[in-house]
DNA sequence: TCTGGGGTCCTAGGACCC
DNA sequence: TCTGGGGTCCTAGGACCC
């Protein structure tokens, strides 16, 4: 989708069109997407509030509503599963579709992505863009190009002629540190790299990432899918963190909102029929520098004061008084909780608090999130 | 008043095991 | 007397993506 966030906002405000239009970038917040006026003023998604301010002063400021973002999404991706089911969703509002089998059945690739996009434009009213492709991170450079509201097609003979003249940094998995490192080296078109010798590439990279450049410089990726996560290939990870308003030093502060984290976790993972063995904090002092703490348990749970429990120890175990900005709480190693519950209830190391956290989960089915919480975080003084 | 929140994958060193 | 090679798991950090 293009500028996805700001066209869903925009859909039923046809006035704010054509004025600079940002999503996000409140206090302490980045910018989750600006329309294409407020582009043309240097405003870009992931920038500071501050600074879209500082360019763009007369932008209208919306909050994001994640409600209808998902809802679209989730419309969009059905359009998406109607041309194949090979599908693989990249985020809510982007994803990759294997076409090869459909040419008889949905016509030739430049056919199924115009009848995509009249789908979505009429379904949805937002417009997207199509990149085609033999691999998965051409179609996705070819489909940045394609924006807004095109279609790029880079067909296998012409792949290597299309990259090498870009820049390194235009790669799907070259971030702004690779870039600088190759830039280092006197690398700065994607031609440049691929004709480094492979083992130069590993020595400078290490060798899987090394790999993978070489790869994505000669347009070789994958060029399967992986549709969809499955009770065999659950999630890997679920965290929470948030920032807070002030930054603080009290423990209780602290504890309290891992507490808080904690449980979003884990009803989350709950709700996906996961539990994890390790867990991991995140903390962000006030300089940014971001430290991250793990242990992982003798076994998998989805119990949200267990999970508390080892945060706020691995938290103590820092002995830090410094200001923090923010807290994060994630819980790795996911797997399906079949077979977990008997386990735990052998070793009755959660007394009862399994049975808490469902009795809150169904409360919250029926009243609303929330409504049934840990007594301390009723009084809501986080700062 | 700079710098969100949700993820994935890779690297490197050390412990441990056969 | 000098100590291999292969593998897994754990932890911390980092790069990247939307």
């Amino acid at each position: 989708m293009d500028a996805f966030y700001a066209s869903v906002m925009l859909r039923d405000r046809p006035e704010l069109r054509d004025v600079p239009v940002v999503i996000g970038g409140g206090h302490r917040g980045v910018v989750l997407a600006a329309n294409y006026p407020a582009r043309a003023f240097g405003v870009r998604s992931g920038m500071s509030g501050t600074d879209a301010r500082r360019l763009c002063p007369q932008a209208v400021r919306l909050a994001p509503d994640y409600v209808d973002f998902e809802a679209v999404s989730r419309s969009v991706m059905e359009t998406f599963r109607q041309v194949t089911p090979l599908v693989e969703a990249y985020s809510l509002d982007e994803a990759f579709l294997d076409v090869r089998a459909v040419r008889r059945s949905q016509g030739t690739p430049l056919q199924v992505a115009e009848w995509l996009r009249a789908t979505i434009f009429d379904e949805q009213r937002i417009t997207c863009s199509v990149g085609l492709a033999g691999t998965v991170s051409v179609a996705k450079l070819a489909s940045r190009r394609a924006k807004p509201d095109g279609v790029l097609m880079v067909p296998p003979d012409r792949v290597v002629d299309y990259l090498h003249p870009l820049d390194v940094g235009e790669l799907f998995g070259v971030g702004p540190k690779t870039r600088a490192k190759l830039l280092r080296i006197g690398l700065v078109t994607v031609g440049d790299v691929a004709r480094i010798p492979l083992p130069t590439l590993q020595q400078m990279l290490g060798s899987a990432t090394g790999r993978h450049l070489h790869e994505l410089a000669w347009g070789t990726d994958r060029s399967t899918l992986t549709p969809r996560r499955s009770d065999d290939d659950p999630e890997r990870s679920m965290g929470a963190e948030e920032t807070f308003s002030r930054d603080t030093a009290d423990p209780a502060v602290i504890s309290r909102e891992l507490l808080r984290l904690s449980g979003k976790v884990t009803a989350r993972m709950r709700a996906a029929g996961l539990a994890g063995r390790t867990v991991a904090i995140r903390i962000r002092y006030s300089n940014f520098e971001t430290i991250t703490r793990s242990r992982s348990l003798p076994d998998p749970t989805d119990v949200s004061t267990v999970v508390h429990t080892e945060a706020v120890r691995l938290f103590t175990a820092l002995g830090t008084q410094r200001r923090i900005r923010l807290v994060g709480v994630r819980v790795e190693g996911l797997r399906s909780r079949v077979g977990v519950d008997r386990q735990l209830a052998l070793g009755e190391r959660d007394r009862g608090w399994r049975e808490a956290d469902r009795a809150v989960d169904q409360a919250g089915r029926r009243f609303g999130r929330g409504t049934v919480r840990p007594a301390t975080l009723i009084r809501s003084d986080r700062p």
